[in-house]
DNA sequence: CCAATCGCTGTACCAGCGGTGCAGTTTTTG
DNA sequence: CAAAAACTGCACCGCTGGTACAGCGATTGG
């Protein structure tokens, strides 16, 4: 890595980890340079401006993303042969790097951007939805996988994908609300646990001991 | 209404429509005081500052929110005594409200101040933290009523009520994101069928026509 | 080895933003 | 009719993103 990338690189982990802190207006170019070490003219050397900061940012964090879903996805193929099992590991892979990535940053950039829309050009908009769109495709067609084998009760299996990234997303925003980082981990495990009922062979799997009270 | 309170309420509606369209930062006090015909000065007698406006604001919000879920719960009571039906009655309405509503103001204001934490100050968040928990103490004691008659099966029903939060934050986010408004019904509408599986009586209740397939 | 490119620095400047201070004026109301 | 409320007008501040451009040392391909 030359110099030049070594020190785009530099602004570009800056700059996240600040934005995933306190957002992205929040975020200062004078900011981001001080702790770069470097000045205005280096900063926009590299950015022509704020909103190519926030592409390449969105760029990499979304590669790496499917980097880390890739490898959880395909850790539970490999524990398991039948999809809904490799469904079920990888969805609790999923919980556990979920809850210790809190401690790291907690945001997700998508989200960000999708609420400060007007702040970015359309490029960045775009590559935050194809981002999104890549992401519950991949579910998508593994739950139709398991749709095949299991007859889903219930609920909708095509909008199933989209309720996951609903309770990721959703839980980011309340476990940083509540200040409760427990709480992304409890709602993807409780998705899990849904997902289990919906394609679950037999109502018998998980038979609750039964509550003596009302009715 | 006094000359000033309605004045007051001018420049919380102009805001708030602004605030939903295109977030917080964008919104300029500049562009609001154009809109509402008035001067800063004028603006500052009624705000001391954005973070004023910006409380105003979400109290209002919270206010008719909570408004307009004490209907669609009460209303789901009277239509039926069971409440199970009645929660499922009211997630049906709630899937319409949250259908139409779109049209009018597409976002979620408290979400939006979550991922713009650092420019509000502690009172701001506060109350935005206060709203969610209130909302969500309505949706756990609903859920704990029904429990006490149908044994849930497969999901912790305490982090229940957080999951209809999230479906709700994150159905916004990816109705917004993917410019189909259709998205967020159809989350809140697959969330009640989840719902409907976790307490149904017997596993009867949704027996799907056993698909032709593989397995 | 030298010239060109790369990777910056430094300086000066701009408009828009949120915000302050304060004196003065109109409008409302008890 | 006077006091209080609801403003206007203007000058000014620091920070923000952004532009323009000249220059300078290190690297590198011909």
């Amino acid at each position: 890595m030359g110099k030049g990338a070594e020190t785009r690189e530099r602004i570009l982990d800056i700059a996240q980890a600040s934005v995933l802190a306190k957002g992205f207006g929040a975020t200062s170019i004078d900011e981001i340079i001080a702790e770069a070490g470097i000045t205005k003219s280096g900063f926009f050397y590299h950015f022509k401006d704020k909103n190519e900061l926030a592409r390449e940012m969105l760029r990499r964090f979304i590669d790496e993303n499917d980097r880390v879903f890739d490898e959880i996805f395909s850790r539970g193929r490999e524990l398991s042969d039948d999809p809904l099992q490799a469904l079920l590991i990888s969805l609790k892979l999923l919980a556990e790097v979920l809850r210790d990535a809190q401690t790291q940053h907690p945001g997700c950039l998508v989200a960000s951007i999708c609420y400060q829309e007007r702040l970015f050009d359309r490029e960045v908009v775009d590559l935050a939805k194809q981002g999104t769109m890549n992401w519950n495709a991949r579910f998508r067609s593994h739950f139709a996988e398991i749709a095949a084998i299991y007859p889903p009760r219930g609920a909708r299996v095509e909008d199933l994908a989209d309720t996951l990234a609903c309770v990721i997303d959703g839980g980011i925003i309340l476990a940083r609300l509540m200040n409760d980082p427990g709480r992304l981990e409890r709602q993807v495990l409780n998705f899990r646990s849904l997902v289990g009922l919906v394609f679950s062979p037999d109502a018998a799997a998980s038979k609750p001991l039964r509550v003596a009270s009302a009715a």
